[in-house]
DNA sequence: ATGGCAGTACTATACTGA
């Protein structure tokens, strides 16, 4: 099984790239992030047409994801609520991490698929950021409940957090850096001690593997991006990754996303 | 240190992203 996460930046704006992507990719599933539009207004046909099952869970103008999938899935998740909701520990405060639209969750063979747009946090110190660490705080919540379902984990998305230097071009003073300063990273290793490992990590040691570029100051023809698109996997389908790869030919093409699709594949007969 | 580019909502410019 092969997985992918990409964020799109606005789905309608990427709808060839993203159909174009899934044919030549042949990827299962497909996660996209910063789909930008509301449910109602999502282009479902295209996606259906090419035969593809589609789940969303959209906002207008920010955020918003969204499952890709060849074949249907089923106990389909949208938000944090319905976990906690579950587990009968919902609160108005963990509803109000809802109103954005970051999270939907899926089982596929087996597998609990989790699809996250990671606030961005703007700069180190600001109301976003802390929003931003609020909301790692849920999500730590609403795994530990998760975990209790029994079945392996597949989490992905944009992380909006670039965990070690290697994964950054240039992290020379970037620990005053959004996406690289320390709290972060210590936020971001505090989730995967929940029991997850880094797909990518498991074939790739060295640095220069990025998913994301500026689309400022041509930091893709430079080369000056950050690896902030994750597949993290827990113990189970750790031992069942047999790739994990960056796709940069999306970011090639003209009018591309600020970031490039990140590849898992699974053999879960392993 | 700042701004640079892009998408959306709206219709000029503000907000957000990372």
């Amino acid at each position: 099984m092969k997985i992918a996460t990409w964020n799109v930046n606005s789905i309608r704006s990427r709808l060839t790239h993203a159909l174009d992507w899934l044919e030549v990719s042949g990827v299962d599933v497909l996660c996209l992030q910063e789909t930008k539009v509301v449910d109602a207004d999502f282009p479902r046909s295209p996606f259906e047409a090419a035969g593809y099952h589609l789940y969303t869970f959209g906002q207008k103008s920010y955020n918003g994801v969204a499952l890709v999938s060849r074949q249907p899935l089923t106990q389909v998740i949208c938000g944090f609520s319905p976990v906690f909701e579950a587990a009968g520990s919902l609160t108005e405060a963990i509803q109000a991490f809802d109103e954005q639209k970051r999270v939907i969750s899926a089982v596929a063979a087996g597998v609990r698929l989790v699809n996250l747009y990671v606030p961005n946090g703007s700069s180190i110190g600001s109301e976003k950021y802390d929003y931003k660490l609020r909301w790692f705080g849920v999500l730590r919540q609403y795994l530990e409940l998760l975990k209790a379902e029994g079945r392996p984990i597949a989490m992905c998305g944009d992380f909006n957090i670039a965990l070690e230097d290697r994964d950054i071009h240039n992290p020379e003073g970037k620990e005053a850096h959004i996406m690289a300063s320390p709290l972060e990273r210590e936020t971001l290793r505090g989730i995967l001690d929940l029991g997850f490992a880094d797909a990518f990590r498991k074939f790739t040691q060295e640095a220069g593997h990025y998913s994301w570029w500026d689309y400022r100051t041509a930091a893709f023809r430079r080369d000056m991006g950050w690896r902030i698109d994750h597949h993290y996997l827990t113990p189970d389908l750790y031992e069942q990754a047999i790739a994990c790869t960056i796709d940069k030919a999306p970011r090639s093409l003209p009018q591309p996303s600020d970031h490039t699709p990140v590849i898992v594949e699974l053999d879960l007969e392993r």
